[in-house]
DNA sequence: CACCTGGATAACACGAGGTTATAGAGTGGG
DNA sequence: CCCACTCTATAACCTCGTGTTATCCAGGTG
């Protein structure tokens, strides 16, 4: 029944002490003043200016609204702010969620380069493998995943197609890690059949999937002897001699450990990481932003590792 | 740019948790809230709602205006109820200003018929005589002034006819007060000529100026001996001996004296008294309900002195 | 696999709220 | 004392915001 405008026009006219000088400040015309106060007046039910002689002055009623006014309209202006803020990149927050071993230097990376550009953005962090960062985009929990998938795999369900919107970041070599005194360590390229006889070391589930997938085409099962998650203790495990394994160039680029020797695989395999979030998040600035930055991270990976290839 | 209904739309989205709960605690059909989000997107240039699935969450920035909405809204209904009593008459505020002999019992009359019947109604009352009155009223000191004219003269200056709106409230006859030991006393009527030889005792100064016109008519100039505007004194001076006194009916009825005889002049001289406010305030509620209480007052008056002429 | 529910879209209607043009009234100066 | 200036009111009109209904499309579910 009452809204903004009609407020806007009687905080004006209090101010002004006219129709016309309200109307200047507002920037509308006289008669849309003098008619709006009609409106509000028949809406009411109440006198709300007094027209004495050739000038106006505020009712009882007129007084309340203007009062109100003020207040009103204080927070009508600061919520635009706000929303504005958030808009222009000057507020806003992001939930990120990526993989453990993205946060060697993918992520990091991207998140100073927010940083930098807009500081006022908060970015926060969480680690999470696919399965649980899509859950935690499709239930609100997050606002952008990086996802990795191995060739031919999808990155999680089948809802990816439809409900998220991913954007390649960068093909991720998987590359042998063997001990640096290892007998093939020297040969640029390994054909994984040579490694049947080794002892494995896999990483995480999925990425212990993509092992098994591979020395299946290589036509062996492999003897794993190590499962561990954290990538450092993968390569520490290799430097001893316990095993070999199959490791992703990211890590690589991150920690290189010097008794560690890496091949090239022949049938050369990698996985693709991608950023993933929604149709929606994709368009709210601070997300479209941290994306961007992620865009960039890999890029800048890509030159330096692969800088003629692809 | 942002309304109140923009932000009823967004609070309601927040409440219910879908478009179409929201529409339905608005009574609106669903379509109109699905716009109206859209509008205030493409407005704000951000994304307010996640459209996950066939659910819907708030952004960050929605969830920025549905927080503002709640404050915003609630000011605004606070408004509204507030102008609505004033409205109702459950509030209000009016300034009333009459001469000082209309206090005897017109006017605490009024007053205490507007307390009956509104009692949240606070009626502030000041004394004035009609010339400042009315300058009250012009300068929006004042809401309702009690003022008289004697006949033939107005009540302020030409202004009255245009700028303010007056409503008769009585005649007040002038009655002519002689010591109850008078000659003439027993007379039902009383000659002017008759008294040209007495003592005069004046009132307010437009009384005097009647008096002096009321005697010229008569033929004679009278003998002013005393002047006050506190009729009681007026009186108090005529039981005396010390002079006779035109006075007003409506004083009479407020401060009779035993020692006092009045007698009806014969050309019947009297004033009239108004009610004077401007067009607006006129339709003020409160402020025409101290009006109306002003005439049922004035009519007790009259029903109780003149029950049958007229 | 089909159904059901909830959001998006299209086409449309109406009224709020703006405009310009003009008339009327109060105030102040020549 | 009147005239001119200014401020408000009114009329006629236009546009667009904001609602409607009808219909489609997709996601979750039995």
């Amino acid at each position: 029944m009452i809204d903004a405008a009609g407020l806007r026009v009687m905080r004006a006219i209090a101010d002004e002490g006219s129709f016309t000088g309200a109307a200047v400040s507002l920037g509308y015309s006289q008669p849309a003043v003098s008619q709006m106060v009609r409106r509000l007046e028949q809406r009411s039910g109440t006198v709300l200016v007094e027209r004495i002689g050739r000038n106006v002055r505020l009712t009882e009623a007129g007084q309340v609204l203007a009062r109100y006014a003020v207040s009103v309209l204080a927070s009508l202006d600061a919520a635009e702010e706000e929303v504005a803020a958030i808009a222009g990149l000057r507020s806003g927050r992001v939930r990120l969620m990526a993989f453990p071993s993205s946060s060697a230097t993918l992520v990091p990376r991207a998140l100073s380069l927010v940083k930098k550009r807009f500081p006022d953005i908060t970015v926060t962090f969480s680690e999470g493998e696919p399965p649980e960062s899509l859950a935690a985009l499709h239930s609100g929990d997050c606002d952008l995943a990086v996802a990795f998938a191995y060739e031919g795999g999808d990155i999680g369900r089948g809802e990816d197609l439809d409900l998220f919107v991913s954007t390649k970041l960068l093909d991720d070599e998987v590359r042998l890690a063997v001990p640096r005194d290892h007998p093939l360590a020297a040969a640029g390229d390994a054909d994984l059949a040579d490694f049947a006889q080794e002892s494995w070391i896999a990483g995480c589930p999925r990425c212990r999937g993509h092992l098994l997938s591979l020395s299946r085409q290589a036509g062996f099962v492999p003897k794993v002897s190590f499962e561990t998650e954290d990538y450092i203790a993968v390569l520490g495990l290799v430097s001893e001699g316990l095993g070999v394994a199959l490791v992703p160039d990211l890590i690589l680029a991150a920690a290189h450990n010097p008794d560690v020797a890496t091949l090239s695989l022949k049938p050369a395999s990698r996985r693709a990481i991608h950023a993933v979030t929604t149709e929606d998040l994709q368009r709210v600035p601070a997300v479209k932003a941290t994306l961007e930055a992620l865009c960039e991270s890999a890029r800048a990976h890509t030159a330096r590792h692969t800088p003629v290839s692809v």
